[in-house]
DNA sequence: ACATGTATTATTGTATACAATCAAACATGT
DNA sequence: ACATGTTTGATTGTATACAATAATACATGT
């Protein structure tokens, strides 16, 4: 055993509890249960037919995620992310998605870097095309792929973590689609610095990647921007 | 309820779970638990004379801490840190001290800033005594203010996270080494970049401080902090 | 001796019973 | 009306009983 995944995903995706910790957390991301509404161990263990205890242990693993708040002898409840937190978020990751890049220039294979050619070269296409859709995935894809180029399961974990919470406000923060042009071109500089071995560079580049997109998030309203789309635009 | 403390700490020191948490929590940093060493719901339980109720979500809470690992219908393993792991660790926190440097340039007070500048006083005193005790603790002291003056409930949650793991092979690298002395000047360096409102150089004193911190660890041998296994199986 | 199938045992996974705690409704005295 | 104490019900916290699983030892046939 590699003691790489030092941070563990739930991997136990059969058993009673791992289906209520993923159930319960994609229900909490997806926003069906309200911010603060408290979270009952019988009712959602009637609701998806278990006892109390594996509930209990799901509680237990979603706190130490953030998703849930448990207060002692009282209850379990959706935490909210307030405004501040999806700016903190981002600025976090603004710094390790640099260093991503950063270690990506040093570890990428020659597929890794085809695909981020591939994938630039197609959200060009897309761009000019107008299909948002394609061009939200090719974008999450993009930045897959730079986790997995870095080499470390460690930073891997810790960006996806934040990605996580990312998507619970996508609802309220939308970007807007008209970022496609300009983030892809970032995603191409990103992409040069690391084939030309440029880490300095790429990291600088992925590091501004990040907080243009905040900026441009922020520009088009933290409240109103909504969307029917599940994608975000311009990461 | 502020949504700012998106991750959770455990609070509930007072129930049996939490104290079952805390205490293995500490036996495993300690080391009082062997890499790989297996431990066994009814033997924690008996040990501490709760029932296995308890143990079972504290082990819960631990696998996401990413100090055990849980194999379904098998057991709870000790991780292990491999070297690499302490290096991403340590590349990781120098970027995240470095953000919250600057936000602490931005949001310090001035009860934070006057501890900080006296931790800076008392340190170089200890320093020249030798006083290696209060050292390490006016070290850690050091950073625990900054990540309370940067303002981000977020960050300094990350940060903690990870310094926890550091902790694991820490020990005596601070103690041992002459780097009190280099350590306790660019923490003085650190505190008038923040005090000067050089939000810049704050972060990049932070940044490297920490670089240099994970260097000279290496130069004392490492090995020692870590178990032959990993070695061989890592790099 | 070897492979394979079958108890045996230890351990985890889950359900449930009971205790502790909290909050709201109610009652009581002023 | 108000404050305070008390009862009641709901909910969480913990212990324990039982089921499922995995590893080991054992037995059996070749």
């Amino acid at each position: 055993m590699s003691a790489n995944d030092l941070k563990q995903e739930v991997t136990d995706k059969y058993s009673l509890r791992g289906r209520v910790f993923n159930r319960l957390r994609e229900d909490i991301l997806s926003g069906k249960y309200e911010e603060n509404e408290e979270l009952r161990e019988v009712a959602i263990g009637e609701e998806l037919g278990v006892s109390r205890t594996p509930v209990r242990e799901a509680f237990r693993q979603l706190e130490l995620e953030g998703l849930i708040r448990i207060i002692p002898n009282k209850g379990a409840y959706v935490t909210g992310i307030s405004e501040k937190d999806v700016k903190d978020i981002y600025m976090i990751r603004s710094r390790l998605e640099g260093l991503a890049a950063r270690w990506a220039t040093e570890h990428i294979t020659l597929e890794q870097l085809e695909e981020m050619e591939e994938n630039v070269y197609l959200a060009k296409f897309h761009s000019e095309k107008g299909h948002l859709e394609q061009l939200a995935e090719l974008d999450n894809r993009f930045h897959e792929v730079m986790y997995e180029a870095s080499g470390s399961k460690m930073l891997e974990h810790q960006l996806r973590d934040f990605h996580q919470y990312v998507l619970r406000v996508r609802k309220k923060t939308l970007a807007s689609a008209n970022r496609g042009p300009q983030s892809n071109l970032e995603h191409e500089q990103i992409m040069m610095a690391i084939k030309e071995k440029n880490a300095d560079l790429a990291e600088q580049l992925a590091h501004q990647h990040m907080i243009n997109a905040y900026e441009n998030m922020v520009k088009n309203g933290l409240h109103e921007a909504y969307s029917e789309s599940e994608k975000r635009i311009g990461e």
